[in-house]
DNA sequence: ATGTAC
């Protein structure tokens, strides 16, 4: 049999792409990785295989935990992991979805070409950085009380739409229409809800930012028009997630859940994995404030939406409406929801891992998408009805010099990741390395000469997220076309970047 | 990712 030894850990070849770490002693159920052997020379050395085994000895882990072709480690469970966790008799834990809670990216399509743009660049660029609030701390589109963070909490995009900051299109293309209905502001604490206070619409820092793009290449024509993409059209990405808040969530409740079961931490190879069982009341409160601070992260990318909207109008003197910036479509990277999936069922009547599974049944799971994107194929209920009959949008970013793919949900990505696929390109080197390797103007400059204009509030922003620090994006939508999970629709390169 | 940290 085919086999590929990492460091301490040996994978088998199952299929092309697909690599198995069998289960073993304490694991609930295997593991799998999809990834070229190119791209799992990327992950062989570091701690995300490692890490992507230790996820299994979750409770209720189902079929097989798996780490999608851009996977990366991450703070307890990798960047680029699925786990599908049966929410009856298994768990939750808030490190398999990470810190940045529904950090997520959207895209929102216009009228205008390359060409009614090329000249522009700096006035716009320039404008939407004076306009779109970015980089640490506070600063938002709108800075309010703790009433407004709960009205966006509790309602994520209905706020936006009562608030006359959205129209209700934009809500059509959100995922789950830009409002998770178990979001309870209940139980998110004050603190919380302070931080989010004034950052309501504001991109923050790191790998986050507003990208103003063109289409360069189309490869599935009729997804394409459905999607209202072309050759040469100019849109516009953006990428954030719900700011102090969400971390805040996160740091509590990853806090709680160690304290208040200890049995639980104590089956579990690595502390970073704490989880709280289903069923008990912390598992359901880490919930219903997750799903609040999803609510919040959609507010937060349709605020500076709108801002650019307001941007382009001035610098184009024309309408939003007449220069057709429309949402495409929103997705979440960093979530848990609860999701109906066949799943194998062992002898107790229990979701099982694949090897002990003795039958299938649909069953509700906690699917932990962690730098994953969900991507429904076409005829899935929950795709909005414009792209019902050519699968959901799936939207890519790669990096500055590589540009960002527009995928649709594949036929198999329900049989093989519980419906997802990957959320990026995958960091190759840690923030600190990269600040060592690169300067911040130099990057700029060498952007610049390809004709993409950056503005950031800081140059060390822009080193550690130089085109280089990035593994192969053309790799890692490859293997998810390949794989059936994601398929290519069109790819973008940057005109504009604006960044914290 | 994040008012880079018990």
């Amino acid at each position: 049999m085919d086999t590929y030894d990492a460091d301490g850990i040996t994978l088998e070849r199952v299929g092309e792409y697909v690599w198995e770490i069998p289960q073993e002693g304490e694991m609930n159920a295997p593991a799998r990785v999809l990834a070229s052997e190119a791209l799992l020379d990327e992950i062989s050395d570091d701690m995300t295989l490692e890490q992507l085994k230790n996820s299994t000895h979750l409770p209720g882990v189902t079929k097989h935990a798996i780490c999608m072709p851009d996977g990366h480690q991450g703070y307890g469970f990798p960047v680029g992991g699925v786990a599908g966790i049966d929410a009856e008799n298994g768990c939750i834990s808030p490190g398999a979805v990470g810190f940045d809670i529904n950090c997520g990216v959207r895209m929102m399509t216009t009228n205008l070409t390359y060409a009614d743009i090329e000249g522009h660049e700096e006035e716009l660029v320039e404008s939407l950085f004076a306009n779109i609030p970015s980089g640490l701390g506070g600063g938002g589109v709108v800075e309010s009380g703790v009433d407004t963070v709960e009205a966006i909490l509790e309602r994520g995009m209905d706020w936006a739409l009562e608030e006359g900051y959205a129209v209700e299109d934009d809500i059509a293309h959100c995922e789950d229409e830009g409002r998770r209905p178990d979001a309870d502001p209940g139980v998110v604490s004050q603190k919380a809800k302070d931080r989010g206070k004034n950052q309501i619409g504001s991109l923050g820092s790191g790998n986050h930012f507003l990208e103003v793009q063109r289409v360069t290449d189309v490869f599935r024509e009729d997804v394409a028009d459905a999607y209202g993409l072309t050759e040469d059209q100019i849109v516009v990405l953006i990428h954030c997630g719900s700011r102090g808040l969400g971390h805040q969530v996160c740091t509590e409740y990853t806090r709680e859940v160690e304290q208040a079961h200890p049995g639980l931490l104590d089956q579990l190879p690595d502390k970073e994995l704490a989880a709280a069982p289903a069923g008990s009341q912390l598992a359901d409160d880490y919930y219903g404030a997750m799903c609040a601070a999803i609510n919040y992260a959609w507010v937060n990318r349709q605020l500076i939406m709108h801002r650019t909207r307001e941007v382009f109008e001035r610098v184009f003197d024309r309408s939003w409406e007449d220069m057709e910036m429309d949402l495409l479509y929103d997705v979440a990277h960093n979530i848990a929801k609860k999701e109906v999936h066949e799943v194998g069922v062992g002898p107790e009547g229990r979701p099982a891992g694949d090897d002990a599974a003795v039958d299938g049944e649909e069953r509700e799971l906690y699917v932990h998408r962690k730098g994953a994107t969900r991507a429904f194929p076409a005829g899935h209920p929950e795709v909005p009805s414009a792209y019902r009959d050519v699968g959901q949008p799936v939207i890519i970013p790669g990096s500055m010099g590589a540009g960002s793919y527009v995928l649709r949900g594949g036929e198999a990505s329900l049989e093989t990741t519980f419906g997802s696929t990957a959320h990026g390109a995958g960091r190759t080197m840690s923030r600190t390395q990269a600040k060592n390797e690169f300067w911040g103007e130099d990057v700029q400059d060498e952007l610049e000469e390809q004709k993409v204009y950056v503005k950031a509030q800081s140059g060390a922003t822009v080193a550690e997220e130089a085109p280089g620090v990035y593994k192969d994006v053309d790799e890692v939508v490859r293997v998810s076309d390949e794989l059936g999970i994601g398929d290519t629709v069109a790819r973008t390169f940057p005109v504009c970047n604006i960044k914290g």
